[in-house]
RNA sequence: GGCCAGGUGGCGGAGUGGCUACGCAGCGGCCUGCAAAGCCGUGGACACCGGUUCGAAUCCGGUCCUGGCCUCCA
Protein backbone atom coordinates (compact mmCIF):
# COMPACT_ATOMS: atom_id res chain seq x y z
CA UNK A 1 0.00 0.00 0.00
CA UNK A 2 1.49 2.98 -0.82
CA UNK A 3 -1.34 5.90 -0.47
CA UNK A 4 -0.71 9.42 -1.12
CA UNK A 5 -2.77 12.30 -0.81
CA UNK A 6 -2.72 15.68 -1.32
CA UNK A 7 -2.68 17.46 2.29
CA UNK A 8 -4.56 21.27 1.68
CA UNK A 9 -2.56 22.09 4.94
CA UNK A 10 1.26 21.45 3.23
CA UNK A 11 -0.11 21.80 -0.07
CA UNK A 12 1.63 18.67 -1.55
CA UNK A 13 0.90 15.00 -2.24
CA UNK A 14 1.94 13.07 0.77
CA UNK A 15 2.79 9.49 1.54
CA UNK A 16 -0.30 8.56 4.09
CA UNK A 17 0.79 6.68 6.78
CA UNK A 18 -1.82 6.35 9.98
CA UNK A 19 -1.36 7.51 13.32
CA UNK A 20 -1.91 3.92 14.35
CA UNK A 21 -0.11 0.87 11.99
CA UNK A 22 -3.34 -0.95 10.81
CA UNK A 23 -5.65 1.72 11.98
CA UNK A 24 -7.35 4.94 10.11
CA UNK A 25 -9.52 7.52 11.38
CA UNK A 26 -11.44 9.60 9.19
CA UNK A 27 -14.21 12.64 9.54
CA UNK A 28 -15.99 13.95 6.69
CA UNK A 29 -17.85 16.64 7.23
CA UNK A 30 -21.81 15.92 6.76
CA UNK A 31 -25.34 17.80 5.43
CA UNK A 32 -26.88 20.84 7.13
CA UNK A 33 -30.23 18.19 7.27
CA UNK A 34 -33.05 21.30 5.78
CA UNK A 35 -33.31 20.54 2.18
CA UNK A 36 -32.88 17.53 0.05
CA UNK A 37 -29.10 16.95 -1.23
CA UNK A 38 -28.34 18.67 -4.41
CA UNK A 39 -25.35 17.15 -6.68
CA UNK A 40 -22.86 19.75 -4.97
CA UNK A 41 -23.51 17.64 -2.06
CA UNK A 42 -22.91 14.68 -3.76
CA UNK A 43 -19.63 15.17 -4.52
CA UNK A 44 -17.77 14.74 -0.95
CA UNK A 45 -20.25 12.04 -0.52
CA UNK A 46 -19.06 9.65 -3.11
CA UNK A 47 -15.37 11.25 -3.51
CA UNK A 48 -14.67 10.21 0.28
CA UNK A 49 -16.62 6.59 -0.31
CA UNK A 50 -14.35 5.53 -2.86
CA UNK A 51 -11.31 6.78 -0.12
CA UNK A 52 -13.35 4.86 2.54
CA UNK A 53 -13.37 1.55 0.03
CA UNK A 54 -9.60 2.21 -0.82
CA UNK A 55 -8.79 2.49 2.69
CA UNK A 56 -10.94 -0.59 3.79
CA UNK A 57 -8.96 -2.67 1.61
CA UNK A 58 -5.36 -1.61 2.99
CA UNK A 59 -6.30 -1.68 6.79
CA UNK A 60 -8.24 -3.82 9.16
CA UNK A 61 -9.89 -1.65 11.25
CA UNK A 62 -11.21 2.01 9.55
CA UNK A 63 -13.48 4.39 11.48
CA UNK A 64 -15.18 6.88 8.90
CA UNK A 65 -17.22 9.65 10.49
CA UNK A 66 -19.53 11.88 9.15
CA UNK A 67 -21.74 14.15 11.32
CA UNK A 68 -25.33 15.08 10.97
CA UNK A 69 -25.44 19.10 11.55
CA UNK A 70 -29.46 19.23 12.93
CA UNK A 71 -28.81 22.22 14.72
CA UNK A 72 -28.35 25.44 12.55
CA UNK A 73 -29.74 28.79 11.97
CA UNK A 74 -30.71 27.70 8.24
CA UNK A 75 -32.72 24.88 9.86
CA UNK A 76 -34.35 27.50 12.07
CA UNK A 77 -35.38 29.32 9.26
CA UNK A 78 -36.87 26.48 7.15
CA UNK A 79 -38.82 25.74 10.20
CA UNK A 80 -40.39 29.24 10.35
CA UNK A 81 -41.23 29.28 6.63
CA UNK A 82 -42.88 25.60 6.33
CA UNK A 83 -44.56 25.54 10.06
CA UNK A 84 -43.03 22.16 10.73
CA UNK A 85 -41.37 21.45 13.57
CA UNK A 86 -37.65 21.55 13.52
CA UNK A 87 -37.81 17.73 14.23
CA UNK A 88 -39.58 16.73 11.46
CA UNK A 89 -37.50 18.46 9.18
CA UNK A 90 -34.19 17.45 10.32
CA UNK A 91 -36.31 13.55 10.74
CA UNK A 92 -37.36 13.91 7.39
CA UNK A 93 -34.54 15.45 5.45
CA UNK A 94 -31.73 12.87 7.19
CA UNK A 95 -34.26 9.92 5.95
CA UNK A 96 -34.14 11.42 2.11
CA UNK A 97 -30.42 11.48 2.47
CA UNK A 98 -29.76 8.17 3.62
CA UNK A 99 -31.95 6.98 0.58
CA UNK A 100 -29.96 9.60 -1.93
CA UNK A 101 -26.73 8.21 -1.09
CA UNK A 102 -27.47 4.93 -0.74
CA UNK A 103 -28.71 5.13 -4.44
CA UNK A 104 -25.67 6.80 -4.97
CA UNK A 105 -23.74 3.25 -4.05
CA UNK A 106 -22.36 5.19 -0.97
CA UNK A 107 -21.99 3.08 2.00
CA UNK A 108 -23.04 4.49 5.23
CA UNK A 109 -19.88 5.92 7.66
CA UNK A 110 -19.36 3.78 10.49
CA UNK A 111 -20.64 6.23 12.70
CA UNK A 112 -23.06 9.66 11.80
CA UNK A 113 -23.28 11.53 14.74
CA UNK A 114 -25.66 14.16 15.13
CA UNK A 115 -24.57 17.34 16.88
CA UNK A 116 -27.62 17.42 19.00
CA UNK A 117 -26.73 14.51 20.87
CA UNK A 118 -23.16 16.11 21.86
CA UNK A 119 -24.10 19.75 23.09
CA UNK A 120 -22.48 18.60 26.78
CA UNK A 121 -19.30 17.51 24.63
CA UNK A 122 -19.36 21.10 23.15
CA UNK A 123 -19.91 22.41 27.00
CA UNK A 124 -17.16 20.50 27.77
CA UNK A 125 -14.93 21.95 25.05
CA UNK A 126 -15.68 25.34 24.93
CA UNK A 127 -15.05 25.60 29.06
CA UNK A 128 -11.97 24.27 28.39
CA UNK A 129 -10.96 26.78 26.09
CA UNK A 130 -12.48 29.40 28.44
CA UNK A 131 -9.86 28.41 30.77
CA UNK A 132 -7.31 28.45 28.94
CA UNK A 133 -7.71 32.06 27.79
CA UNK A 134 -8.49 30.75 24.38
CA UNK A 135 -12.17 32.09 24.68
CA UNK A 136 -14.43 34.59 26.43
CA UNK A 137 -17.77 35.48 26.85
CA UNK A 138 -19.08 38.22 25.87
CA UNK A 139 -23.00 39.89 25.64
CA UNK A 140 -24.24 36.68 26.12
CA UNK A 141 -22.39 34.79 23.47
CA UNK A 142 -18.92 33.02 23.97
CA UNK A 143 -16.28 33.68 20.76
CA UNK A 144 -13.06 32.10 20.31
CA UNK A 145 -10.24 34.73 20.55
CA UNK A 146 -8.43 34.14 17.51
CA UNK A 147 -5.41 36.67 18.53
CA UNK A 148 -4.46 33.36 21.11
CA UNK A 149 -3.79 30.98 18.49
CA UNK A 150 -1.00 31.79 17.08
CA UNK A 151 -1.16 28.91 14.39
CA UNK A 152 -4.87 30.39 13.22
CA UNK A 153 -4.49 30.68 9.33
CA UNK A 154 -2.33 27.90 8.49
CA UNK A 155 -4.52 25.84 7.39
CA UNK A 156 -5.92 28.34 4.74
CA UNK A 157 -3.09 29.80 4.28
CA UNK A 158 -3.91 33.73 5.18
CA UNK A 159 -3.22 35.76 7.46
CA UNK A 160 -5.07 37.96 10.19
CA UNK A 161 -3.75 41.34 8.07
CA UNK A 162 -5.65 40.08 5.09
CA UNK A 163 -8.51 38.39 6.50
CA UNK A 164 -9.40 42.11 8.18
CA UNK A 165 -8.56 44.11 5.06
CA UNK A 166 -10.77 41.64 3.18
CA UNK A 167 -14.01 41.85 5.61
CA UNK A 168 -16.83 43.07 3.65
CA UNK A 169 -19.53 41.55 6.84
CA UNK A 170 -20.27 44.01 9.71
CA UNK A 171 -18.41 43.10 12.91
CA UNK A 172 -20.69 42.05 15.42
CA UNK A 173 -19.76 44.72 18.42
CA UNK A 174 -19.63 42.23 21.02
CA UNK A 175 -16.35 40.97 19.35
CA UNK A 176 -13.39 41.49 20.75
CA UNK A 177 -11.42 41.31 17.14
CA UNK A 178 -13.08 41.24 14.00
CA UNK A 179 -11.43 37.78 13.48
CA UNK A 180 -13.25 35.96 16.26
CA UNK A 181 -15.89 33.36 15.98
CA UNK A 182 -18.86 32.34 18.13
CA UNK A 183 -18.68 29.13 20.31
CA UNK A 184 -21.87 29.74 21.94
CA UNK A 185 -24.97 31.90 21.19
CA UNK A 186 -28.07 32.72 23.14
CA UNK A 187 -31.44 31.33 21.83
CA UNK A 188 -34.68 33.23 22.66
CA UNK A 189 -38.15 31.74 22.56
CA UNK A 190 -38.77 28.86 19.89
CA UNK A 191 -35.42 28.53 18.94
CA UNK A 192 -33.58 25.46 19.44
CA UNK A 193 -31.66 25.18 23.13
CA UNK A 194 -29.66 24.24 25.80
CA UNK A 195 -28.72 25.10 29.55
CA UNK A 196 -25.50 25.83 29.39
CA UNK A 197 -23.08 27.98 32.43
CA UNK A 198 -23.67 31.49 29.70
CA UNK A 199 -26.99 30.83 29.92
CA UNK A 200 -29.69 28.84 27.45
CA UNK A 201 -27.88 28.95 23.99
CA UNK A 202 -27.04 26.64 21.33
CA UNK A 203 -23.65 25.91 19.70
CA UNK A 204 -22.16 27.83 17.05
CA UNK A 205 -21.37 26.10 14.25
CA UNK A 206 -17.37 25.00 14.18
CA UNK A 207 -17.61 23.64 17.33
CA UNK A 208 -19.97 20.48 16.24
CA UNK A 209 -17.03 18.71 14.51
CA UNK A 210 -14.43 19.18 17.17
CA UNK A 211 -16.57 18.01 19.72
CA UNK A 212 -17.52 14.61 17.67
CA UNK A 213 -14.19 14.18 16.31
CA UNK A 214 -13.09 13.82 19.55
CA UNK A 215 -15.48 12.03 20.84
CA UNK A 216 -15.20 9.69 18.16
CA UNK A 217 -11.86 9.46 16.90
CA UNK A 218 -9.44 11.36 19.48
CA UNK A 219 -7.93 14.54 19.60
CA UNK A 220 -5.27 13.58 16.91
CA UNK A 221 -7.00 11.52 13.97
CA UNK A 222 -5.86 10.53 10.26
CA UNK A 223 -7.64 12.39 7.78
CA UNK A 224 -10.55 15.29 7.42
CA UNK A 225 -12.36 15.80 4.37
CA UNK A 226 -15.24 18.07 3.04
CA UNK A 227 -15.77 20.45 0.75
CA UNK A 228 -13.02 23.56 -0.85
CA UNK A 229 -15.56 25.69 0.45
CA UNK A 230 -14.97 24.67 4.27
CA UNK A 231 -11.45 25.38 4.15
CA UNK A 232 -12.16 28.78 5.48
CA UNK A 233 -13.45 29.58 7.48
CA UNK A 234 -14.88 26.07 9.00
CA UNK A 235 -12.16 23.89 9.25
CA UNK A 236 -9.60 26.75 10.45
CA UNK A 237 -11.87 27.35 13.36
CA UNK A 238 -12.05 23.47 13.87
CA UNK A 239 -8.35 23.58 13.81
CA UNK A 240 -8.03 26.29 16.42
CA UNK A 241 -10.74 25.03 18.65
CA UNK A 242 -9.26 21.45 18.61
CA UNK A 243 -5.68 22.54 19.33
CA UNK A 244 -6.10 24.95 22.16
CA UNK A 245 -8.47 22.66 24.03
CA UNK A 246 -6.03 20.06 23.75
CA UNK A 247 -2.70 21.23 24.44
CA UNK A 248 -1.63 21.62 21.21
CA UNK A 249 -1.91 18.15 20.10
CA UNK A 250 -2.13 17.93 16.63
CA UNK A 251 -5.47 17.96 15.25
CA UNK A 252 -6.28 15.74 11.54
CA UNK A 253 -3.24 14.90 10.00
CA UNK A 254 -3.91 14.92 6.25
CA UNK A 255 -6.84 17.53 4.80
CA UNK A 256 -8.79 16.23 2.01
CA UNK A 257 -10.61 18.55 0.39
CA UNK A 258 -12.81 17.91 -3.21
CA UNK A 259 -13.40 21.01 -5.70
CA UNK A 260 -16.46 22.75 -6.44
CA UNK A 261 -19.32 22.24 -8.88
CA UNK A 262 -21.01 23.93 -11.44
CA UNK A 263 -24.31 22.57 -13.55
CA UNK A 264 -24.44 23.10 -17.23
CA UNK A 265 -21.31 25.52 -16.80
CA UNK A 266 -23.08 28.19 -14.04
CA UNK A 267 -22.36 28.18 -10.29
CA UNK A 268 -25.67 26.51 -8.37
CA UNK A 269 -27.35 29.17 -6.99
CA UNK A 270 -31.06 29.98 -5.50
CA UNK A 271 -31.34 33.30 -7.87
CA UNK A 272 -30.60 31.45 -11.40
CA UNK A 273 -33.14 28.21 -9.88
CA UNK A 274 -30.66 26.08 -11.12
CA UNK A 275 -29.73 23.66 -7.85
CA UNK A 276 -29.72 20.23 -9.20
CA UNK A 277 -31.34 17.70 -6.45
CA UNK A 278 -29.61 14.53 -6.27
CA UNK A 279 -33.69 12.84 -6.56
CA UNK A 280 -34.46 14.96 -9.41
CA UNK A 281 -31.17 13.10 -11.46
CA UNK A 282 -31.62 10.04 -9.83
CA UNK A 283 -35.29 9.96 -11.32
CA UNK A 284 -33.64 9.54 -14.80
CA UNK A 285 -30.18 8.26 -14.41
CA UNK A 286 -29.09 5.28 -12.63
CA UNK A 287 -26.97 6.19 -9.36
CA UNK A 288 -23.97 4.36 -10.81
CA UNK A 289 -24.35 6.32 -13.95
CA UNK A 290 -24.02 9.70 -11.44
CA UNK A 291 -21.49 8.40 -9.62
CA UNK A 292 -19.19 7.50 -12.99
CA UNK A 293 -19.87 11.24 -14.05
CA UNK A 294 -18.68 12.47 -10.77
CA UNK A 295 -15.93 10.25 -10.37
CA UNK A 296 -14.86 10.89 -14.66
CA UNK A 297 -12.92 14.43 -12.96
CA UNK A 298 -10.07 14.28 -10.65
CA UNK A 299 -11.57 15.27 -7.29
CA UNK A 300 -9.51 18.13 -6.72
CA UNK A 301 -10.76 19.73 -10.32
CA UNK A 302 -13.42 22.15 -10.91
CA UNK A 303 -16.47 19.48 -12.07
CA UNK A 304 -19.13 21.14 -14.72
CA UNK A 305 -21.84 19.07 -14.38
CA UNK A 306 -24.48 18.42 -17.14
CA UNK A 307 -27.28 16.26 -17.99
CA UNK A 308 -24.57 15.02 -21.60
CA UNK A 309 -21.97 13.74 -19.34
CA UNK A 310 -24.44 11.85 -17.38
CA UNK A 311 -25.74 10.22 -20.40
CA UNK A 312 -22.33 9.63 -21.71
CA UNK A 313 -21.22 7.90 -18.21
CA UNK A 314 -24.04 5.42 -18.83
CA UNK A 315 -23.13 4.88 -22.79
CA UNK A 316 -19.40 4.02 -20.77
CA UNK A 317 -21.56 1.83 -18.21
CA UNK A 318 -23.44 -0.54 -21.06
CA UNK A 319 -20.06 -1.17 -22.48
CA UNK A 320 -18.44 -2.17 -19.57
CA UNK A 321 -21.51 -4.20 -18.41
CA UNK A 322 -21.29 -6.29 -21.45
CA UNK A 323 -17.78 -6.38 -21.53
CA UNK A 324 -17.65 -7.50 -17.91
CA UNK A 325 -20.77 -9.77 -17.97
CA UNK A 326 -20.81 -11.79 -14.53
CA UNK A 327 -17.09 -12.59 -14.01
CA UNK A 328 -16.38 -12.96 -10.27
CA UNK A 329 -14.16 -9.80 -9.50
CA UNK A 330 -10.47 -10.07 -9.44
CA UNK A 331 -7.91 -7.77 -8.11
CA UNK A 332 -7.09 -5.17 -10.63
CA UNK A 333 -3.48 -3.75 -9.92
CA UNK A 334 -3.94 -0.56 -12.26
CA UNK A 335 -6.91 0.45 -10.67
CA UNK A 336 -5.45 0.26 -7.30
CA UNK A 337 -2.80 2.22 -8.42
CA UNK A 338 -4.25 5.07 -10.06
CA UNK A 339 -6.32 5.53 -6.83
CA UNK A 340 -3.47 5.15 -4.05
CA UNK A 341 -2.34 8.43 -6.33
CA UNK A 342 -4.50 10.77 -4.86
CA UNK A 343 -7.44 9.20 -6.20
CA UNK A 344 -6.85 9.91 -9.86
CA UNK A 345 -10.36 8.22 -10.68
CA UNK A 346 -9.50 9.19 -14.31
CA UNK A 347 -6.66 7.14 -14.08
CA UNK A 348 -8.62 4.67 -13.25
CA UNK A 349 -11.54 4.92 -15.50
CA UNK A 350 -8.62 5.07 -18.82
CA UNK A 351 -7.65 1.50 -17.08
CA UNK A 352 -11.37 0.19 -16.52
CA UNK A 353 -11.46 1.40 -20.85
CA UNK A 354 -8.53 -0.94 -21.53
CA UNK A 355 -9.68 -4.22 -19.42
CA UNK A 356 -13.05 -3.39 -21.18
CA UNK A 357 -11.72 -3.26 -24.23
CA UNK A 358 -9.76 -6.31 -23.84
CA UNK A 359 -12.64 -8.37 -22.12
CA UNK A 360 -14.72 -8.04 -24.99
CA UNK A 361 -12.00 -9.66 -27.18
CA UNK A 362 -12.70 -12.80 -24.93
CA UNK A 363 -10.39 -12.04 -22.36
CA UNK A 364 -11.77 -13.42 -18.85
CA UNK A 365 -8.64 -12.38 -16.62
CA UNK A 366 -9.36 -8.64 -18.16
CA UNK A 367 -13.23 -9.37 -17.33
CA UNK A 368 -12.62 -10.18 -13.83
CA UNK A 369 -10.42 -7.38 -13.52
CA UNK A 370 -12.61 -4.98 -14.78
CA UNK A 371 -15.65 -6.12 -12.25
CA UNK A 372 -13.05 -5.89 -9.00
CA UNK A 373 -11.75 -2.69 -10.27
CA UNK A 374 -14.57 -1.03 -10.81
CA UNK A 375 -16.28 -2.52 -7.83
CA UNK A 376 -13.25 -0.68 -5.71
CA UNK A 377 -15.09 2.69 -7.00
CA UNK A 378 -18.65 1.19 -6.08
CA UNK A 379 -18.86 0.78 -9.82
CA UNK A 380 -20.06 -2.19 -11.70
CA UNK A 381 -21.84 -3.55 -8.30
CA UNK A 382 -25.38 -4.85 -10.05
CA UNK A 383 -25.49 -8.47 -11.83
CA UNK A 384 -25.55 -7.91 -15.75
CA UNK A 385 -29.02 -8.72 -16.49
CA UNK A 386 -30.15 -5.95 -13.07
CA UNK A 387 -28.51 -3.52 -15.33
CA UNK A 388 -29.74 -3.86 -18.45
CA UNK A 389 -33.17 -5.41 -17.88
CA UNK A 390 -33.70 -3.27 -14.71
CA UNK A 391 -35.86 -5.87 -13.15
CA UNK A 392 -35.36 -4.33 -9.73
CA UNK A 393 -36.56 -1.53 -10.74
CA UNK A 394 -39.50 0.11 -9.33
CA UNK A 395 -41.71 1.16 -12.39
CA UNK A 396 -42.20 -0.94 -15.68
CA UNK A 397 -43.94 0.40 -18.55
CA UNK A 398 -45.93 -2.27 -20.68
CA UNK A 399 -47.82 0.16 -22.93
CA UNK A 400 -46.35 -1.67 -26.01
CA UNK A 401 -49.01 -4.57 -25.66
CA UNK A 402 -52.05 -2.46 -26.15
CA UNK A 403 -50.34 -0.95 -29.30
CA UNK A 404 -49.67 -3.99 -30.63
CA UNK A 405 -53.30 -5.05 -31.87
CA UNK A 406 -53.67 -1.81 -34.46
CA UNK A 407 -50.67 -3.01 -36.75
CA UNK A 408 -50.46 -6.25 -36.01
CA UNK A 409 -54.09 -7.36 -34.98
CA UNK A 410 -53.35 -11.11 -35.84
CA UNK A 411 -50.45 -11.36 -33.49
CA UNK A 412 -52.85 -9.63 -30.74
CA UNK A 413 -54.96 -12.01 -31.35
CA UNK A 414 -52.82 -15.35 -30.21
CA UNK A 415 -51.48 -13.52 -27.04
CA UNK A 416 -52.05 -16.14 -24.54
CA UNK A 417 -55.56 -16.03 -22.01
CA UNK A 418 -53.72 -16.03 -18.86
CA UNK A 419 -51.32 -12.82 -20.32
CA UNK A 420 -54.22 -10.86 -21.09
CA UNK A 421 -55.67 -11.30 -17.89
CA UNK A 422 -52.55 -10.40 -16.35
CA UNK A 423 -52.47 -7.08 -17.92
CA UNK A 424 -55.83 -6.33 -17.09
CA UNK A 425 -55.08 -6.87 -13.62
CA UNK A 426 -51.95 -4.67 -14.33
CA UNK A 427 -52.83 -2.05 -11.34
CA UNK A 428 -53.08 -4.62 -8.77
CA UNK A 429 -50.15 -6.48 -8.90
CA UNK A 430 -47.35 -5.86 -6.58
CA UNK A 431 -43.72 -4.43 -8.14
CA UNK A 432 -42.44 -8.21 -8.87
CA UNK A 433 -44.80 -9.19 -9.92
CA UNK A 434 -45.47 -6.49 -12.51
CA UNK A 435 -41.76 -7.38 -12.83
CA UNK A 436 -42.41 -10.92 -13.75
CA UNK A 437 -44.88 -10.18 -16.26
CA UNK A 438 -43.00 -7.11 -18.41
CA UNK A 439 -40.59 -9.74 -18.50
CA UNK A 440 -42.88 -12.17 -19.94
CA UNK A 441 -44.39 -10.02 -21.93
CA UNK A 442 -41.35 -8.83 -24.10
CA UNK A 443 -39.89 -12.70 -24.24
CA UNK A 444 -43.61 -13.38 -26.01
CA UNK A 445 -42.82 -10.32 -28.19
CA UNK A 446 -39.85 -11.30 -28.98
CA UNK A 447 -41.06 -15.19 -29.61
CA UNK A 448 -43.56 -13.71 -32.30
CA UNK A 449 -40.82 -11.81 -34.02
CA UNK A 450 -38.61 -14.76 -34.21
CA UNK A 451 -40.96 -16.49 -36.05
CA UNK A 452 -41.65 -13.35 -38.06
CA UNK A 453 -37.93 -12.96 -38.93
CA UNK A 454 -37.82 -17.19 -40.07
CA UNK A 455 -40.73 -16.39 -42.17
CA UNK A 456 -38.49 -13.33 -43.83
CA UNK A 457 -41.54 -11.22 -43.14
CA UNK A 458 -39.25 -8.35 -41.87
CA UNK A 459 -41.62 -5.58 -41.84
CA UNK A 460 -43.56 -7.38 -39.02
CA UNK A 461 -40.57 -7.85 -36.99
CA UNK A 462 -39.25 -4.24 -37.23
CA UNK A 463 -43.20 -3.15 -36.56
CA UNK A 464 -42.33 -5.22 -33.03
CA UNK A 465 -38.82 -3.92 -32.56
CA UNK A 466 -39.94 -0.54 -32.84
CA UNK A 467 -43.24 -0.72 -30.54
CA UNK A 468 -40.68 -1.88 -27.64
CA UNK A 469 -38.42 0.54 -28.53
CA UNK A 470 -40.69 3.23 -27.95
CA UNK A 471 -41.12 1.90 -24.55
CA UNK A 472 -37.47 1.89 -24.24
CA UNK A 473 -36.38 -1.68 -24.84
CA UNK A 474 -33.99 -2.12 -27.11
CA UNK A 475 -33.80 -5.41 -29.33
CA UNK A 476 -30.32 -6.82 -30.17
CA UNK A 477 -30.23 -9.80 -32.52
CA UNK A 478 -26.77 -11.71 -31.85
CA UNK A 479 -25.49 -15.69 -33.02
CA UNK A 480 -27.24 -16.67 -29.71
CA UNK A 481 -30.70 -15.20 -30.36
CA UNK A 482 -32.25 -11.72 -29.46
CA UNK A 483 -31.62 -9.95 -26.31
CA UNK A 484 -33.31 -7.21 -24.89
CA UNK A 485 -32.20 -4.24 -22.33
CA UNK A 486 -33.94 -0.96 -21.04
CA UNK A 487 -32.60 1.95 -22.23
CA UNK A 488 -34.26 4.01 -19.39
C1' G B 1 -9.04 44.81 -3.63
C1' G B 2 -6.54 40.31 -1.10
C1' C B 3 -5.62 34.98 -1.10
C1' C B 4 -6.07 30.29 -3.79
C1' A B 5 -7.12 27.02 -7.88
C1' G B 6 -7.46 26.29 -13.11
C1' G B 7 -7.26 27.28 -18.68
C1' U B 8 -5.37 20.39 -23.09
C1' G B 9 -8.53 17.98 -29.78
C1' G B 10 -16.15 18.93 -31.43
C1' C B 11 -17.06 17.38 -26.07
C1' G B 12 -15.34 15.05 -21.33
C1' G B 13 -10.64 14.36 -19.18
C1' A B 14 -5.39 12.38 -17.33
C1' G B 15 -0.42 13.45 -17.84
C1' U B 16 4.10 16.08 -17.83
C1' G B 17 10.99 18.54 -19.93
C1' G B 18 11.99 14.27 -25.60
C1' C B 19 7.87 8.15 -25.94
C1' U B 20 -0.28 6.94 -29.17
C1' A B 21 -3.24 8.79 -22.47
C1' C B 22 -8.16 7.25 -22.31
C1' G B 23 -13.33 7.84 -23.39
C1' C B 24 -17.76 10.03 -25.95
C1' A B 25 -19.10 11.97 -30.57
C1' G B 26 -17.50 11.94 -36.02
C1' C B 27 -15.69 9.42 -40.41
C1' G B 28 -14.40 4.64 -43.27
C1' G B 29 -14.76 -0.71 -43.13
C1' C B 30 -16.30 -5.82 -41.22
C1' C B 31 -20.65 -8.24 -39.23
C1' U B 32 -26.36 -7.94 -39.73
C1' G B 33 -32.50 -8.89 -43.75
C1' C B 34 -32.17 -3.82 -41.64
C1' A B 35 -30.77 -2.24 -36.92
C1' A B 36 -28.38 -2.67 -32.12
C1' A B 37 -24.05 -4.47 -29.96
C1' G B 38 -19.11 -5.87 -31.08
C1' C B 39 -14.53 -5.64 -33.90
C1' C B 40 -10.77 -3.10 -37.18
C1' G B 41 -9.01 1.54 -39.00
C1' U B 42 -8.92 7.08 -38.83
C1' G B 43 -8.40 12.79 -38.41
C1' G B 44 -7.99 16.27 -34.43
C1' A B 45 -5.07 19.66 -28.70
C1' C B 46 -2.08 21.51 -25.11
C1' A B 47 -5.30 30.23 -23.76
C1' C B 48 -1.82 34.28 -25.54
C1' C B 49 3.22 36.71 -25.62
C1' G B 50 8.21 36.45 -24.31
C1' G B 51 12.38 33.61 -21.93
C1' U B 52 15.43 29.11 -20.25
C1' U B 53 16.87 24.51 -23.00
C1' C B 54 19.79 20.45 -27.97
C1' G B 55 14.43 19.96 -27.12
C1' A B 56 8.45 22.82 -23.51
C1' A B 57 1.86 21.54 -23.72
C1' U B 58 5.27 20.33 -19.41
C1' C B 59 10.14 25.06 -16.20
C1' C B 60 10.41 30.83 -15.55
C1' G B 61 8.19 35.86 -16.39
C1' G B 62 4.15 38.68 -18.22
C1' U B 63 -0.96 39.16 -20.38
C1' C B 64 -5.96 37.62 -20.91
C1' C B 65 -9.95 34.54 -19.22
C1' U B 66 -12.75 31.27 -15.71
C1' G B 67 -13.92 29.51 -10.83
C1' G B 68 -13.58 29.42 -5.34
C1' C B 69 -12.89 31.80 -0.51
C1' C B 70 -12.54 36.57 2.19
C1' U B 71 -15.44 35.83 9.81
C1' C B 72 -21.49 32.81 11.87
C1' C B 73 -21.87 31.76 4.71
C1' A B 74 -22.14 25.50 1.73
Amino acid sequence: MALSLYNTRTREKQLFEPLSPGRVGMYVCGPTVYDFAHVGNARPVIVFDVLYRLLKKSYEHVRYVRNITDVDDKIIAAAEQSGDSIDEITARTTEAYHEDMAALGALPPDIEPRATDHVPQMIIMIERLIARGNAYEADGHVLFAVETDKNYGKLSGRNRDEMIAGARVEVAPYKKDPADFVLWKPSTGEQPGWESPWGYGRPGWHIECSAMSREYLGMTFDIHGGGRDLVFPHHENEVAQSTCAHDEAEFARYWVHNGFLTVEGEKMSKSIGNILLVRDILAGAPGEAIRLNMLSSHYRQPLDWTEGGVTESRTILDRWYRAAADAEPLACDAVIEALEDDLNTPKAIAALHELSNAASQGDALAAGQLRGGANLMGLLMKSQSAWFKGLDATEYDISFMNKLAEPLPEIAERIDEQVRQAIDKWDEMSGEQQGTIYELCINLLIDFRKLAREHREFQTSDIIRDLLLEANITLEDGPDGTTWRRTV
